[in-house]
RNA sequence: GUGGGUGUAGCUCAGUUGGUUAGAGCGCCUGGUUGUGGCCCAGGAGGUCGGGGGUUCAAAUCCCCUCACUCACCCCA
């Protein structure tokens, strides 16, 4: 019997290492050249703590159990409420805006498929007390400045963008009952996946509420949303107005979002969200932290990496080692690692081959290893105290005194 | 959780209407003797054909179950 890597896991050999790490590389420079903090916080939770915020329904997409002490826990499937925690124990203390930022990996059972799996790295980054629509543009420039560091810019991309309080303003001008006005934002959430919500969006509102409705999707009432149209002024100031298409069918399920909220997708659509994040204004009071304004946004390493791949952008694996150190004869075995040794303190990562191997071999393996040179320690250069260094991509040689060797 | 599709070597795949020891390319390993890699040539390792059960003289091939992957839903913090 063969074991096999758990349903929505993965194993990350060198070359997917490679990516998550390119990717991960490009999120910790975006968040740091714009100011935030990285923070990390324990991969176990209390489940008291997770379910507060979106109620015991999601224990089933949980990796919960009841731990030796008997106390019921969960593996983290998000930072929000371990977030809140943290601001809330410090947050008298904290000068505002606090502006942190994470990538932690976060395990959520559910059912895996394309862009979506059970344990994943997500970048995290949220500003916390300020109420500015200039934090929600910056947000968003920062998740952009990330993707263009991987090779994404406007030509992939788009963000689409909205506002709860603009869309309640609508049903409420429409008359909309307050009842159904959650569920006309479901449908309307729902308008570009289920060809019924529009017939059902038809039948609970109306034809003619329905109708106005529709024509306010097609054309975003901005001048119903100073808020939003701050926040867009403000990104165009960061430089990515060109970016940003307000849309109303951005709704972004949760129930505890008060203010913009906006989507990341690749521009030809074929991919989920790369992206996803909003103002959650009250959140934080109310999993007992401070009453401070919030903001954030995450980002996965799985969506990202495909959209990657597609455009034939991945990271590639670095290099081994930049000196391969060959010994020509078992004799110079060890002066070969002496010189390893030496190049290795100089800082010049390099290495040699274990035992004998035939010279044509080992530049072999230095090409395999991603060398730029191979150092051949031959007997006459030797007794010379010198060595060969070989251009691995030209072919050059030249001869190198030891002491000049670096 | 609900449906559809797909599982043959590390990877991409071929495998006739069921019929001998299951194949190719790439990759990997070894060799082509002396101090020169990428190309080429030769050889080799590696598969209980996802797993289990059934039909049959005979199953990679047909049937059932199961697991995994995948696509569409539910959901998406």
């Amino acid at each position: 019997m063969r074991f096999r890597v758990l349903p929505g896991f993965r194993d990350f050999y060198p070359e997917q290492l490679a990516v998550r790490r390119g990717i991960e590389a490009a999120w910790h420079r975006a968040s740091r050249a714009a100011g935030f903090q990285e923070i990390d916080g324990p991969v176990l939770e209390s489940l008291d703590l997770l379910t507060a915020k979106s109620g015991g329904e999601i224990v089933s997409q949980l990796y919960a159990f009841d731990d030796k002490g008997g106390r019921a826990v969960s593996l983290r499937p998000e930072m929000t409420p371990t977030l809140a925690r943290m601001v809330a124990a410090r947050a008298g203390g904290l000068p505002k805006p606090i502006k942190w930022y994470c990538v932690p990996e976060f395990y959520r059972y559910e059912k895996p498929q394309r862009g979506r799996l059970r344990a994943f790295h997500q970048w995290n980054a949220d500003v916390i007390g300020s109420s500015e629509p200039a934090a929600d543009a910056e947000a968003i420039a920062v998740a952009l400045d990330a993707l263009r560091m991987l090779g994404l810019g406007g030509d992939d991309l788009r963000v689409r963008i909205s506002d709860r309080r603009v869309l309640s303003r609508v049903l409420e001008e429409l008359e909309v009952p307050g009842d159904v006005e959650a569920e006309a934002i479901a449908l309307v959430d729902r308008l570009e996946r289920d060809p019924a919500a529009r017939g059902r969006l038809e039948e609970r509102l109306g034809s003619a509420r329905c109708g106005a409705l529709l024509e306010h999707c097609a054309s975003y009432p901005l001048e119903r949303g100073p808020e939003l149209q701050a926040v867009l002024e403000a990104g165009g100031e960061f430089g990515i107005g060109g970016l940003l298409e307000p849309d109303f069918r951005i709704v972004r399920g949760l129930a505890y979002y008060t203010g913009p909220v906006w989507e990341i997708f690749d521009r030809r659509g074929e991919l989920r969200a790369v992206a996803g994040g909003g103002r959650y204004d009250e959140l934080i009071g109310s999993l007992g932290g401070p009453e401070l304004p919030a903001l954030g946004f995450g980002m996965g390493d799985v969506v990202l990496a495909e959209l990657l791949q597609e455009r034939g952008l991945l990271p590639d694996a670095p290099a081994r080692v930049e000196a391969y150190v060959i010994p020509i004869g078992a004799e110079l075995a060890g002066a070969a690692r002496a010189v390893v040794a030496r190049l290795r303190a100089a800082g010049v990562s390099a290495e040699a081959p274990y035992g004998a191997v035939r010279l044509g071999k080992a530049l072999r393996q230095a090409s395999a290893a991603g060398a730029r040179r191979a150092i051949l320690i031959g007997p006459d250069e030797w007794a010379e105290r010198s060595v060969r260094v070989r251009d691995l991509a030209s072919g050059e040689e030249r001869v190198v005194e030891l002491e000049r060797l670096d």
